[in-house]
DNA sequence: CAAAATTTTAAATTATTTTTGACAAAAAGT
DNA sequence: ACTTTTTGTCAAAAATAATTTAAAATTTTG
């Protein structure tokens, strides 16, 4: 379950993110409008917790970005108490939720719980590609209606895969979106070998085709097909 | 049929309005104390949604009054998992039912629609789900017409299953709508395993069939068969 | 009100499944 | 030729789930 928190105010974010990240949350940090613009751009998060006032421009900015890329994803606005022209419009533009400076940590874990559980709840849940569907709430994945059983790691890859379809993926990057920061960049990822093809053969044998295609020395890119 | 909702919430209101709007209910929101009972006092609605905690005051007081003008509204109260003694004392006060924070949509759903039918038909109110039949009113649970003798907990958690079939629910989740929002993430969930297993045997016993299935890493999952 | 019974929670143990890592040989890409 | 990726199999380590037992809390009963 991958988060953004956008905030240029280093202490705040560093608490935050490794209380999430306790909580069980993979956070990321982007500290200016122009950070949190290319990573909204690059990757796919589940929630965005979304400081207004960056010193590079308006948070706002964000929210019309993800708008405009038609993303599912939650944003819970962070404003100063005064500040609520921003949280109107904030939840004019379509942030879920919003929750005013200062605040306690455990309200702030409340809220972005609430606003998964109720982004999932709502609408329809279901994601298809070519002959793959993807019931993000039952976590069931069906090929031609037949349901085949993944391991938790072999769901996340492939949520990963489709949340960034058409894009090539590195080892390193899988690595850090499916295991988060304490992944040394000395590591080896091999292990990933391992999950990749795990997934590809079940895939392959449930008919759905090859979509996962090596892309030499660089990585991995799923193919709408 | 015209319902009131008390929340100072905007979203969740909001949010609550649009859904029962969709289900056929003309909703009306007010987010003070204070509006509440100007509004309760001028209108008549057929039940109302009141949220205890409010900025200007406790809900209970809009119960107070309703039962002094002998009003037959419906009354659901919704109170924080934290709140317990507010519930009591709505309930001791004329409330028809409660729900406790954070909840799914489609169970507020269903419990208004059982407070409306029990007040309007007294008729009865009973989920099928294949053997399983559970009567809200009674809160008797039957399979194949026998009754059987669940414990609190065991009911709770059948319905929240029921109410959320055919989806994952996280070990997390069921604690958090069992058991409240005091529950840490660090705290351990392993008497929900307890819980799990009575309930599946006295389904099992009674011949219900295995509907309670675990998803390795991710969590149970209530299968209508 | 207190004893007894039941239910809920907790802790310890066991069982199961997944994840990771290793190796080696084959295949593919540069 | 050299490097990277694929594939298979295997096995240890880690994570998760189930079971057992007992303590704590709650409810029922006399």
């Amino acid at each position: 379950m991958k988060l953004l928190i956008v905030e240029d105010h280093f202490q705040l974010a560093d608490d935050l993110s490794r209380f999430l990240g306790e909580n069980g949350f993979v956070v990321e940090i982007a500290d200016t409008l122009e950070k949190a613009k290319e990573k909204v751009e690059l990757y796919h998060y589940e929630l965005i917790i979304l400081d207004i006032g960056l010193p590079d421009g308006s948070g706002l900015d964000v929210i019309k970005l993800l708008k405009k890329r038609k993303s599912d994803s939650g944003i819970l606005i962070v404003t100063a108490k005064n500040a609520i022209e921003d949280k109107v419009k904030g939840l004019e533009l379509g942030a879920d939720d919003y929750i005013t400076k200062p605040f306690h940590k455990a309200e702030l874990n409340a809220r972005v719980r609430s606003i998964i559980r109720r982004k999932k709840f709502n609408g329809s849940n279901v994601i298809l590609i070519n002959k793959i569907e993807i019931d993000l709430n039952s976590m069931a994945v069906k090929v031609d209606d037949k349901e085949l059983d993944l391991t938790r790691k072999e769901y996340d890859l492939l949520l990963y895969f489709i949340y960034n379809k058409n894009r090539v993926l590195t080892k390193e990057s899988i690595a850090e979106h499916l295991w988060g920061d304490h992944i040394d960049q000395a590591d080896n990822f091999d292990f990933i070998y391992n999950h990749i093809k795990n997934l590809r053969k079940k895939l392959q044998q449930a008919g759905a085709g090859n979509h996962i295609r090596s892309v030499y020395g660089m990585g991995y890119k799923f193919y709408e097909l």
